[in-house]
DNA sequence: CGGTATAGTGTAAAAAATACACTTTACCGC
DNA sequence: GCGGTAAAGTGTATTTTTTACACTATACCG
């Protein structure tokens, strides 16, 4: 390792982008700038980072004074480090990507916040870089999806097949075949069904399942 | 976003898992540290970010001042940001792989910077967090391989189906059937043959293929 | 001119992914 | 109480993809 001569400190600040699932529909949570430079702009919501905890805590606790939810599902999304890209002083931003059950967060608080779910296909433009963040979080959650079943974090913990299935259809972003999704989900053993039913959805009523965690940890086969 | 209050500036730095192919085998480039702490552990290679220049352009930057190359195929890691990683002052770390064709790095430079190539697979224990981030650097460059064609930037420009076939396999840590690598390559129009013959690997001789970027541009179909 | 080491080639079987349509159920409104 | 309706639930045939597998060709070398 060699220095480099010109070097300084900077900023740190980690931005969220918060998943929800909720109508259907795949969503973020995003709000108005409440401060300078920038204030108005639609923005993620995000926080700097202390100097005596890690990035990875900066973004836990960031979002729990946002949501009052801990440990949440949070994977790293990259660091943004352009130089103009906050205009004022230097910030490199790690930005984060979070799943939450829409039903978990209280609407008060959310509200008290001054944010509101968007639909992930109509987001407006956002402050500086929070676009990009955006983009590179959704392909990286998508990704995740594909491979490991981290869907139910943004599902309540009972829930139907139908909702699973418009869950995964929002996230690919295209329709799926109902009867060879639901054979996929058959040879998945660590979504169980119950004997509970859920009314809400139809007249009929449909079947609710869950995600059993220690089925998934001992055999992980993943796939959808 | 809202402020934390015990929020304070930190050092940045950037650290290279540069990925190179020789004798059949992936290697990466480490060196001895070179100042405390940690003198004398093995380590990557890394820089500091200076206050004109983008996170990417200091990782840029780094890379060329190691190899004297320039335009290599890099891509973000991940930012490490533990509180403790680095002792004494507090830096952040963002890690970016880099492959590059170990025949154009002269070999006198290298020596001169203390590093060498050393196999993926016997990396020793590393300064600091330096392992885990080549263990992730490893995990992405492999999914990056299944999906785009980027291992050309680890061969020569002209290389043999047997040479790329062993990159492959240095790279997923498999073997390959000959027959079905080969049908796959076939399918790819943008790996096009010459008519040069390479002499160097066998008596009879192997012909010399090409990456054609253009056709590549122009009709991705990816896979391997 | 035989030995040797790598290059190069095709087919059949298995597995995975896809396409596709009707029956069941319970509520609702009449 | 019964016809309409809206979502739940269910299997099979076809296509595509992936895998397994073994011999011939060539050129150099001693």
């Amino acid at each position: 390792m060699t220095f480099y001569n010109d070097h300084s400190k900077v900023w740190l600040s980690v931005d969220c982008i918060i998943f929800g699932f909720d109508e259907g529909k795949l969503k973020i949570l995003i709000g108005r700038r409440q401060m300078d430079p920038g204030r108005g702009e639609w923005s993620l919501y995000g926080g700097f980072v202390g100097g005596d905890e890690s990035v990875d805590d900066a973004a836990s606790r960031t979002l729990y004074e946002l949501t009052g939810l801990r440990n949440l599902y949070m994977r790293q999304v990259g660091a943004f480090g352009n130089v103009d890209r906050d205009p004022g002083e230097r910030v490199v931003s790690i930005a984060y990507y979070a799943l939450i059950n829409v039903k978990d967060y209280d609407d008060a608080l959310r509200r008290e916040h001054g944010v509101e779910w968007m639909d992930i296909n109509e987001i407006p433009q956002l402050y500086s870089d929070h676009n990009e963040m955006v983009q590179k979080a959704r392909k990286l959650m998508q990704q995740k999806l594909a491979h490991e079943p981290v869907g139910f974090r943004l599902l309540p913990s009972l829930f139907t097949l139908t909702q699973l299935q418009k869950l995964y259809e929002a996230v690919n972003g295209e329709e799926l075949d109902k009867r060879n999704f639901r054979k996929r989900i058959k040879d998945m053993d660590y979504i169980e069904k119950t004997e509970l039913i859920d009314k809400t959805g139809s007249k009929r009523g449909a079947y609710l399942y869950r995600f059993n965690k220690r089925v998934y940890n001992e055999d992980p086969n993943f796939k959808i």
